[in-house]
DNA sequence: ACCTTATTCTATCGGAT
DNA sequence: ATCCGGTAGAATAAGGT
């Protein structure tokens, strides 16, 4: 987050440099990957590798108009507003120096006022049980995430999600560690980042049962919608890095639109479907590839994109013969 | 809270180009 | 020799009662 104030020109600079908003999908420059759009912060990540680019595309830091007669005092406002610390960093702290507003020294008297009201300041901040709540989850969230790596748009998804759970009075008899993991689970899935639940039974403190009924619940209660990934959006991610032809994306494309169309592809894995059309495109092009490296380039198994290629070529056949 | 179902993965083997 | 297709069994995730 940067707070430095810029003098005149570097802003005019920054704004003369700001790309005119495009509506067309960009490449991840790691991984080729789609870069997805729809976040609430305005982050924009890779779907496949999960890279963030340029995080604060609506900046919420300071504003860079002086609103009153002082030119110097630009900045109005502190950091900006976040779900991943219990009180949205909106809070004040008492410092622990014991200065005075003019960076002189207390004397002893005020210095042990000053150790009470610090004292009550804290107690305040946490006072209840919600808050002290949301305190611990909001910490196990962020070190999950970090253990699993990631991206920051993510966690602030699953404290989004803890917060809704927690208004909505879903916590009392759960464990606050299994509600925490779910959350995450939960946005790393909206994310389009998912980790299994095996991964976070790893990091998590409990077990995976609970972790995956915390989920079923929260993922009601809240409606939190997962829609399934479509297949054609993990097209690119996987053929660019295999370097076909134009012609085979266009025709591994089609494939899926028309399984899509006979209904072939409830319930199957989105990135083995689009790993088995890049395949199935390359034999009806002739081009040389093996399942072997679509199925590396994929993540799926050989077994997975053999059953599935027949099926989009079944599937595709069957529309041709009508 | 337990059980069922659908899907995918690993490992493996035989056949074909 | 490599690639392809099929199979068995375990694992995983989601749903139902």
């Amino acid at each position: 987050m940067n707070h430095t104030i810029h003098t005149s020109d570097e802003r005019d600079k920054e704004e003369a440099s700001r790309p005119s908003s495009s509506l067309e999908r960009e490449r991840c420059p790691e991984c080729g990957g789609l870069i997805g759009h729809d976040h609430p912060q305005g982050e924009r990540t890779c779907l496949n590798c999960g890279l963030v680019l340029d995080e604060n595309e609506l900046d919420r830091g300071p504003e860079w108009r002086a609103l009153d007669d002082n030119a110097d005092e630009r900045r109005r406002v502190g950091a900006p507003a976040t779900n991943l610390l219990h009180d949205r960093g909106l809070s004040t702290t008492i410092g622990w120096q014991d200065r005075d507003a003019n960076g002189r020294s207390i004397d002893s008297r005020k210095r042990s006022r000053m150790n009470r009201l610090r004292t009550w300041d804290e107690r305040f901040r946490t006072k209840d049980s919600r808050e002290r709540n949301l305190k611990q989850a909001l910490g196990e969230i962020e070190r999950m995430a970090s253990a699993l790596g990631l991206p920051k748009s993510c966690r602030e998804t699953a404290a989004t999600i803890y917060r809704r759970a927690l208004d909505e009075d879903l916590l009392p008899g759960r464990s606050i560690e299994a509600m925490a993991t779910a959350s995450l689970y939960g946005a790393a899935r909206q994310h389009n980042t998912p980790r299994t639940l095996v991964a976070f039974e790893s990091v998590s403190r409990v077990e995976k049962l609970p972790i995956q009924r915390a989920y079923r619940y929260i993922s009601k209660e809240l409606g939190l919608a997962v829609e399934p990934a479509d297949p054609v959006e993990y097209l690119p991610q996987i053929a660019s890095p295999l370097g076909i032809s134009e012609e085979a994306e266009r025709r591994a494309h089609e494939l899926l639109e028309t399984a899509k169309g006979e209904g072939f592809l409830s319930g199957k894995a989105p990135a083995g479907l689009a790993a088995a059309a890049v395949y199935a495109a390359a034999q009806l092009t002739n081009e040389p590839l093996t399942q072997e490296t679509v199925s590396e380039a994929a993540n799926v198994s050989t077994v997975t994109i053999r059953i599935r290629y027949q099926e989009l070529l079944e599937a595709y056949g069957a529309q041709h013969n009508r």
